[in-house]
RNA sequence: GUUUCUGUAGCUCAGCAGGAUAGAGCGUUCGCCUCCUAAGCGAAAGGCCGGCGGUUCGAAUCCGCCCAGGAACACCA
């Protein structure tokens, strides 16, 4: 079904043209000004100069053509040239009542879908999730189901960190402090053991006294830079333990994901591409872009408009170690080969910005991207803690994900607890699912380009612009309808709403907000925006909070004027269920 | 140093294919529960949109310069 707002059009840009304007002025916006009108179009002011006419007048003329209009209640030109405009009534009650009776409220089949790879998460192996992980992964999250839900086909992708130097440090940490492990004998010829020689916790304290030795040990560096190289090129035993580090870790990685209600279509990371490596990097040589420098493989990648001079992208290390850049290479390569995707994007830390320009330029200018292939950069900002400052434990360290979660998770608890009667195990389950939303929420009604703060206070807060807030909404819709069912009604969503336009303001400003949605859905899919959906759903929430307030629903004696009430109030929640869903979390029954 | 991002109310953030009096939330002040969950609703106060110029009938939004803060800048990922 068309969207609301080009209906909207279509009669303004008709008028236009009946009045003996160019039909392309007449495009409607939201109003900004609500207290005078709903929407509103300026196309009278651009076009005043064309017909050397008074902005005013054109104004009026187009006016004209809107008497009796079936979709605006009231046109009125205005001072300099404004048009003010109002919806009919029956217009936005008809609306709403098609989109609610139809599945994901109208919006139709992309024209050209697109298959889209969403490279997210990123994490490494042995390295448990930090407050770092948040972001990528929700945020990864929900513009997968965005263009999802858009009518895309999308593969997500974890891209784990599995290859690189970070594996040649454990290795060399581990044959420091176990060198009688089989793994480290290379005259070792039998089968190694099925039992992993540590925990996922023993793993998670090894690896950051490693990479710590790296920084201060150069004795100590080399050899992680070597064990590094020997894994790759293949050395027995330390593939069989790698083998180990990635069981143990991505079994600890999937657990944590699933807390966050993220989930990914592939369990891949760098080493599934290592025997791309060899021909990619032959044909690259054999091509001509590949060339020595410095030791080290590299191709050019300047252009002549570039305003900074931009270094090569390395592509093989001087010791012939594949690094970041190579695997990703050979990733984009894979992806190609077996989805031709008309789009990779990557949410990644927006500080990695050149890492990808360096190899989108070498994956185009080598054709391992096809030409059309769109590779996009989507960066996102540092989350810092309150004052602004990096998110910081108060020992300076990194704060683990699942601690962090907690956190949220009992602060939402003392919530809800002591409020309601709900007993422990639901209010429990209830902290979970809150927790979450506050969580995300927060997260996503940022920008995701620009740094933001982390304020649990904030975050977890009833009022204002947050995941409880909308929580609670939905909450008090469901009570309203389990009690009208109690009552022996039948709620469905398919009633007439004219009732509810009438009611009061806030009732047609509902059907106003939802009458958007599927424009909001457009937009925060073509520009990767989860926020917009945040930003939608909290201005439904208020102005259902605001008719909430006051009609009273169940107390409604006329049993029409009710029943449009409860369709109304389905066909919302299921709106509100929709965008909760977009943003990548769920809500509870009572709260 | 070069490049780049950011600068909007006390705080946290929207708005930026130019439009009328720049919007929210928190905080502050003041109202509203015999009535569907007050985790709510309503109202008030609070701004030279970092600064200076330019384009335009009109600039928070576009262009230039400056100031302030962050980030990146070849073998880490």
């Amino acid at each position: 079904m068309k969207k609301f707002i080009e209906l909207l059009n279509e009669e303004m840009m008709t008028a236009f043209e009946k009045a003996g304007y160019d039909r392309a002025l007449g495009r409607v916006g939201v109003s900004n000004r609500p207290d005078l009108c709903e929407y509103q179009c300026n196309g009278a002011m651009s076009g005043a100069k064309a017909y050397h006419k008074a902005p005013f007048m054109i104004a009026e003329d187009v006016a004209k053509q809107l008497e009796g209009s079936k979709v605006f209640s009231s046109v009125e030109a205005v001072k300099p040239g404004f048009l003010n405009l109002n919806i009919s009534e029956q217009f936005i009650s008809d609306y709403a009542k098609e989109m609610f009776a139809s599945g994901k409220f109208g919006i139709e089949d992309p024209k050209d879908q697109q298959t889209i790879v969403i490279d997210y998460g990123g994490p490494n192996v042995a390295k448990p999730l930090h407050v770092g992980h948040l972001r990528p992964a929700i945020i990864g999250e929900s513009i997968k189901r965005i263009a999802r839900y858009a009518g895309h086909k999308v593969i997500g992708d974890v891209h784990l960190g599995d290859w690189g130097m970070p594996m040649g440090q454990i290795i060399t940490e581990l044959k420091e402090r176990k060198p009688e492990l089989v793994y480290f004998d290379e005259s070792f010829e039998g089968d190694y053991p099925e039992e992993a020689p540590f925990t996922i916790s023993e793993l998670e304290e090894i690896y950051p006294v490693a990479s710590g030795k790296c920084k201060t040990d150069e004795e100590y560096k080399k050899k992680a830079l070597q064990n590094t190289k020997e894994l790759q090129d293949g050395r027995k035993g330390y593939r069989a333990l790698w083998q180990q580090v990635l069981k143990v870790s991505v079994a600890d990685l999937k657990r944590n994901y699933e807390k966050l209600e993220v989930s990914f279509d592939l369990w891949m990371g760098e080493s599934d591409v290592d025997d791309m490596i060899p021909p990619m990097v032959e044909k690259m040589k054999a091509d001509g872009f590949a060339h020595i420098s410095e030791g080290a493989l590299v191709v050019d990648i300047a252009e002549e408009t570039d305003k900074k001079e931009l270094p090569p992208c390395i592509v093989l290390k001087s010791d012939g170690a594949a690094n970041y850049e190579t695997t990703d290479l050979a990733t984009i390569k894979y992806r190609e080969e077996n989805f031709t995707p008309d789009a990779i994007l990557y949410v990644v830390d927006k500080r990695q910005e050149l890492h990808f320009v360096q190899v989108f330029r070498t994956a185009r200018k080598c054709g391992i991207a096809k030409p059309d292939t769109s590779l996009e950069f989507i960066g996102f900002g540092t989350m810092n803690g309150p004052g602004g400052k990096p998110f910081k434990t108060r020992d300076g360290g990194v704060l683990r994900l699942e601690y962090l979660l907690k956190e949220i998770e009992d602060k939402m608890f003392v919530k809800i607890s002591e409020n309601k009667d709900l007993p422990e195990d639901e209010a429990r389950a209830t902290a979970k699912i809150t927790a979450l939303a506050a969580l995300k929420y927060g997260d996503l009604s940022n920008q995701a380009s620009k740094d933001y703060i982390f304020d649990t206070e904030r975050f977890t807060a009833s009022e204002g612009d947050t995941g409880p807030y909308l929580l609670y909404t939905m909450v008090r819709i469901r009570s309203i309808l389990a009690k009208y069912r109690e009552q022996g009604g039948e709620v469905c969503s398919s009633g007439d709403l004219l009732a509810c336009v009438q009611a009061c303001d806030a009732g047609k400003a509902v059907l106003l907000d939802v009458a958007g949605f599927s424009k909001m859905v457009d937009e925060a899919f073509a520009e990767r925006a989860p926020h917009k959906v945040c930003a939608f759903v909290y201005k439904l929430a208020n102005d259902f909070n605001s008719f909430y307030h006051e009609v009273k629903i169940l107390a409604e004696e006329d049993e029409e004027k009710k029943k449009s009430y409860i369709s109304m109030l389905s066909g919302v929640l299921s709106v509100f269920e929709t965008c909760i869903d977009l943003l990548g979390f769920k809500s509870p029954e009572r709260m």
